[in-house]
DNA sequence: CTTGTTAAGTTCCATTTTGGAACCTATATT
DNA sequence: AATATAGGTTCCAAAATGGAACTTAACAAG
């Protein structure tokens, strides 16, 4: 499998990845979060090539995670924004931060704090169970089919890279 | 400023990016979790070839988010198992999972789903606030100052990139 | 009216990364 | 002695990336 064909796995994760799991692609949308817009602006903050960062919004365009709005009528100019779709990775960057705050700070502590608004404390974001709200580990999660497979094992939309996944994660037996 | 120096930077979602954030280590990391472990199985699973899973692996070696595990004590073969520093990515997982399953389904709905053990429901992970309880949205947080730039400034640690990216966020005045 | 400036690209070319296939090595099986 | 298998490594072509120069549309200054 070609890289450029993830985007075809039925894995969540793994779609998700095809669109935004290469180089800069999460750089740039952490600087739109940060309000950091234009396209000189994201460029000059990064570092990044003008045509890499081209590149890296027409994707994002693409993909309605941002859309373009004219900032000054004059010149015509625009900056990116995030759509709700591209809203809604708030958590991704997040938890990325999070876990570098706690992994690759050398003891310094976190760069930047979260302050929830309406409590007024220190956020430290946590992934809860949305039934009984308790904290989530990684081993206290098990997984079970859902129905977006369940759907393409009965219309037959599983490739064999699927099945592979699949077959190990629930346990199928293998040819 | 050049891909390889992102690993430099304040920013903990530029340094987590710069480890994970390219084509392959987050396949291969949601691989590991789901008990994918041996180097043939995971390369057969994503269709990467096998000097890329080597290269890929041993940056995962290096950052020590995964360590080699004998498990064929005959034929002297490893299998690659996560760290503690790994595991506890499986929140940037399952996020970006949640993501997928609501953006790019289709409607199908989600592939796979989550199960809390503890309470036996569908998980149906979200980020709280650790101090209220509250469900977290992008607009619920405001961002302030943390004891780690505070350091770094006092050191005069802040590239330019770092300066650019902080006058932004904090409202400093750029020159 | 000519020159200059700025944001937002595009083009060209060299360098780096990735993909595909063949090859290598240690261990065990036939 | 030949074959199989996991886990690589090597070689080379193809694709992605980086650096620098060029382009375009809009206006501003002299």
């Amino acid at each position: 499998m070609r890289w450029e064909d993830t985007c075809n796995q039925t894995c969540s994760v793994a779609r998700a990845t095809s669109i935004f799991g290469d180089r800069w692609t999460l750089l740039v949308l952490r600087l739109l979060f940060l309000k950091v817009t234009k396209f000189s602006d994201i460029q000059q903050t990064l570092g990044i090539t003008k045509h890499r960062l081209t590149d890296r919004l027409n994707r994002l365009l693409e993909e309605e995670i941002v859309y373009k709005h004219l900032y000054d009528e004059t010149y015509k100019r625009y900056e990116y924004r995030l759509t709700e779709k591209g809203i809604d990775l708030y958590a991704v960057m997040i938890v990325i931060g999070q876990w570098g705050d706690k992994w690759l700070t050398d003891g310094d502590g976190a760069p930047v704090e979260y302050v929830h608004k309406n409590c007024g404390q220190n956020a430290n974001p946590a992934l809860t169970c949305s039934c009984c709200g308790e904290k989530l580990t990684a081993s206290s999660l098990s997984l079970r089919m859902g129905s977006g497979l369940q759907k393409k094992l009965e219309n037959e939309e599983i490739n064999k890279f699927d099945e592979k996944l699949y077959a190990n994660v629930f346990g199928w037996e293998k040819k």
